[in-house]
DNA sequence: CAAGAAACATACAGTCTGTACGCAGAAACT
DNA sequence: AGTTTCTGCGTACAGACTGTATGTTTCTTG
């Protein structure tokens, strides 16, 4: 009992810390935030309530710990995607198709696309988006707008506009739709907004 | 005590129904769906927890038929502004356009584009919409493809995300962004699926 | 008018959230 | 090393909320 028990006190923070994060995680994507208990919670990641409380201000700032962590995640798996040489137009595809791969993965949707905004509210997960998920999106229409590849149009309505038709692609795919069609319309969306050869 | 109180037992049912809905309304669309409890709501309607429970199997289902209304409450709005007789890419801008008008209601959004989901999931979400909302944009895009006036496309898939689209704009607006521009970007969405001139 | 049903009202049990307080081990100080 | 302070965490508690069960009143029906 005091052998390997000697723990500093950052190793127990960064150790309770992870399992919260984790079991949250698991369990906010099993039966959404609403539907999944502090106690429930604490019990899988074997600490105690006090623990919790300790760390995280409420069930709430738990919450948003746990989606910044998987937003940053899925940003990362897009910019690892990204391919960088394409044509402005492609690129944009690519990373479309890099965000829908990341989304497929079980319960992400929810817990990104449906919890997260009743959550915390949608001024807050803009922020969050904008530092991670949204940002590679609008970096690419960026791009893509000063390459004279797209339209001039307004950046931060057509970032949001496109990233809310690939959410909405993502939570019909989960939900068992078939990802040709919406790949297609997808597309065309994009080319749509290619500079006219007028 | 026993003059003006003579009521059959369907006047009963229905005014304390609408009673219980219209606090609900307010008080979802003031504090939203998590942030109200039935004490307050029937406290508001002017009537018993009882009451709500002997009309709405639960919290749930009163949200539910509070959402029904107002999705057919804008739905209505939409259909009452569509002229028939315009071109079809026209009509879609003014539907479009309609539905902006009906979603700047304060507190819509919220209820129909951020709570629903949450509470009631996407699959029945979807279910409520197709009845409503969504509808009338499906049917427009129906016109304009068979009218050869937009590319040809997979229909569900087109009507879900051009709605997202126009979702997260009424988003954005009511959290105060400029319209103008939203506008300007959802007309290039739009214009970008007219059918090619090749 | 009596009997049954419908529309409520009230009381209760279980669960959850956030807080207050207490304790043990680590860190800081001498 | 010893004492003090502080950090991390466990436990107990208060308040609120949801859904149910049961009682009461008002209508309906034969």
């Amino acid at each position: 009992m005091q052998d390997g028990k000697r723990r500093t006190n950052k190793e127990r923070s960064e150790t309770t810390r992870a399992a919260l994060l984790e079991a949250a995680r698991r369990l906010f994507i099993e039966h959404s935030y609403a539907g999944t208990g502090t106690p429930e919670l604490v019990a899988a990641a074997e600490v105690t309530r006090g623990a919790l409380y300790h760390h995280f201000a409420d069930k709430q700032a738990l919450f948003r710990a746990v989606v910044e962590a998987e937003s940053r995640t899925v940003a990362e798996e897009i910019e690892r995607a990204a391919p960088e040489d394409l044509p402005p137009l492609d690129a944009l595809i690519q990373g479309g198709e890099a965000f829908l791969a990341a989304m497929a993965v079980p319960g992400r949707t929810r817990l990104l696309l449906i919890d997260a905004p009743a959550v915390l509210g949608r001024r807050e997960l803009d922020a969050i988006d904008a530092l991670h998920g949204g940002r590679t999106l609008r970096e690419g229409l960026d791009a893509a707008m000063r390459m004279n590849a797209l339209r001039a149009l307004p950046l931060d309505a057509t970032a949001q506009l496109l990233g809310a038709a690939y959410d909405r692609a993502a939570l019909a795919i989960e939900g068992g739709a078939d990802p040709a069609a919406w790949r297609v319309v997808l597309k065309a969306l994009i080319d749509g907004l290619a500079a006219a050869p007028a």
